[in-house]
DNA sequence: TTGCTTATTCGCATGATTTGCAGATTAGGT
DNA sequence: ACCTAATCTGCAAATCATGCGAATAAGCAA
């Protein structure tokens, strides 16, 4: 997603105002690695601006993702989570805290489908489950994360 | 999936009933390639047992799912579907027509995360999207089956 | 076959997530 | 300061899934 100021631009452009629940989204979502559902954004916003609507979070972050400004996942069937980063990537999932990591892939243009033939991709996500650096290391678990389990 | 027979054989050596609704889905998702979900066996069920509660249509699902029976999968936010298929296998999803194809991938072995370099992953899963044979060619797009779009 | 015990089924209520709608409010230009 | 269209908000409603309790029926014993 491009910066705070890049998209007030572009909303200007558009003819589209410039609000201050738009402007705090803007921020909360600015290289927000979290992948977080639109509830945790309306948590997170609403500690800021009491009073903002749940509705007007849902509004923004499907305007953004129709702008092509924002992406969406969603792992295991559990709510919908927003990405800003629009880089080339993949998601890691840790089976105990649920934190979801961004990850580079090397290779990835060495897999094939080997059957059907028939199927012309145009794009593959690759999703890798397991344990994350914090969740794996027995010291220092006094501070973990509570379970985000998507599900 | 195991087939119905063995799956009759499991449950009685359980201790748990077979009741016709249970043998029915048994057979409906024998070999069932489609990746329906409960709704749509729910649909297919009704056609051949008016009656069969959605209900238990839903329970029988998470039973066999709880027993290993079954898989589960769901894509880009929509409904769960189910998948008899427990060998090793990953998807491709038909943006046209919205259907779901078990694949085969060569060389998955090949990819690996080049950051972070400290997540240790338990299990890879590879979703393709793109066109199907079907909706690929040109011709033959009569008996064309409507979208069943994730979403 | 009859009867008993307990697993199942079923329908309804409820929960979670997301969208539609309409009136109140406000950004941004005149 | 004023206008007007865009936005925000609250609530209803749609979708998907699960909890719960009463009614039903499978499987066993006699």
């Amino acid at each position: 997603m491009r910066s705070p100021e890049q998209l007030v631009e572009r909303f200007r452009s558009e003819g589209l105002k410039i609000t201050p629940q738009r402007q705090l989204l803007f921020s909360l979502l600015h290289e927000n690695a979290e992948h977080p559902t639109a509830e945790a954004l309306y948590t997170t916003a609403s500690a800021q601006m009491p009073g903002i609507s749940l509705r007007t979070v849902y509004q923004t972050l499907t305007d953004l993702t129709e702008m092509g400004e924002l992406g969406q996942v969603t792992f295991d069937g559990g709510a919908v989570r927003f990405d800003p980063n629009l880089t080339d990537h993949h998601h890691a999932v840790c089976d105990e805290c649920g934190a979801i990591a961004d990850v580079s892939i090397d290779h990835l243009d060495a897999v094939s489908i080997s059957e059907p033939n028939d199927f012309s991709p145009s794009s593959t996500s690759v999703v890798f489950h397991g344990t994350c650096a914090r969740c794996a290391t027995p010291t220092n678990n006094l501070d973990k994360p509570t379970n985000n389990q998507t599900k």
